[in-house]
DNA sequence: ACTAATTTGGTACGCTCGTGCCAGTTTCGT
DNA sequence: ACGAAACTGGCACGAGCGTACCAAATTAGT
């Protein structure tokens, strides 16, 4: 069901936005009716008013987020200074577009609902095409991004790199203390140094 | 909660095995209490008998579903015929230890818990040290057989192998119809060949 | 302004879940 | 053989879940 009245739209966006936060804090078990509606501050009733299903406001609120990355992502390649984007910089570019930008020592929290959801993908399979759009996006904007840095990349090279930096962050979450990010720094600082 | 008596200790075991089986056919929600026992064709309460918690019993379903692993690689490794193994012959053999023997089309779901495992490290610490060890024991064997094929590697490097077939596959598992063991096997072929 | 469509929000049903309980039975140690 | 320990299995509680329902309130279209 779609809002056709101004302020049902805003609810439902609230109720959008509500279900994203949800969504990165506990994971996608946290995705709950309940939840969603007490986050949002309205009743339970509306989120059943507005999203035919459950899966329907997983699936709305995992867009919602994967939009908003790839709003960050693309404001991170308009202000690419290109004269100050080499080595150690770009990798750090490359990791903030891959794993979002560092908060610190909560990073393992921030990373894993980036590849929760590529797992859960597995089990959903409606949530199939969403992903593929959204990651085709991202990979198209990391081609982007090192063109523009001067390093040009094939689709192939850039799903290596790709591939490498989730390896290393989902092998890296089974750590006493997790830092999937400084594992993928060293094998991309690596896999990019010239040979 | 340990059994005592050489039955307990038999009904224990069904019911590990029944959780492994059920972690594998439908990952870590299928694992509940009353599925256990069913499939084991034992009642309700020999599950909270046996084991504390759910998570109890989560825990040592993965861990005899990592042992099983573990066997098969150290299989593997001893009938390894030192002749015969370059090329191909030995992508596949190290994509049968990282993924399991392949089955056919059902590649994708057979592959899946090995990944929904490491994510699900991520909300789940309980699981950390177990998937530690049976992690450290993989690379180790992996280690073990490049050696033994004459392509001696060090622990670093097997790391990133690892890592970029673990990529691989968790970004192959967005594809409409995904082959996350023919998307390994691509980039770990392009990764082994000579220089 | 007035009818119709939309939205609201409280409530309830039916289900599954983890877990506790406990009288009965089997098995073990001696 | 016999007391104790281990085990069995049926049952029920309380909580949380997705979802349906529907009278009341609001808003839209004319």
């Amino acid at each position: 069901m779609t809002a056709a009245t101004p302020k049902g739209e805003r609810r439902r966006q609230a109720l959008v936005e509500a279900a994203a936060g949800l969504l990165v804090d506990g994971g996608f078990d946290a995705v709950r009716h309940r939840a969603v509606a007490e986050r949002a501050g309205l009743p339970l009733a509306s989120t059943t008013y507005y999203f035919d299903s459950l899966d329907d406001l997983v699936a709305a609120a995992l867009e919602h987020h994967g939009q908003g990355e790839l709003a960050y992502g693309k404001a991170r390649l308009a202000e690419l200074d290109v004269e100050a984007c080499g080595g150690d910089a770009f990798i750090d570019l490359v990791l903030d577009l891959l794993l979002g930008p560092t908060g610190g020592d909560r990073d393992a929290e921030a990373v894993l609902l980036r590849y929760e959801r590529l797992v859960a993908t597995g089990r959903r399979p409606y949530l199939r095409p969403l992903m593929r759009k959204l990651s085709g996006e991202l990979h198209g904007l990391l081609i982007e991004i090192f063109a523009r840095a001067g390093q040009p990349v094939g689709r192939e090279r850039v799903e290596e790199l790709i591939a490498l930096v989730d390896g290393a962050v989902v092998n890296a979450l089974i750590e006493i203390s997790p830092d999937p990010r400084a594992a993928a720094r060293r094998m991309l600082a690596k896999a990019m140094a010239p040979r």
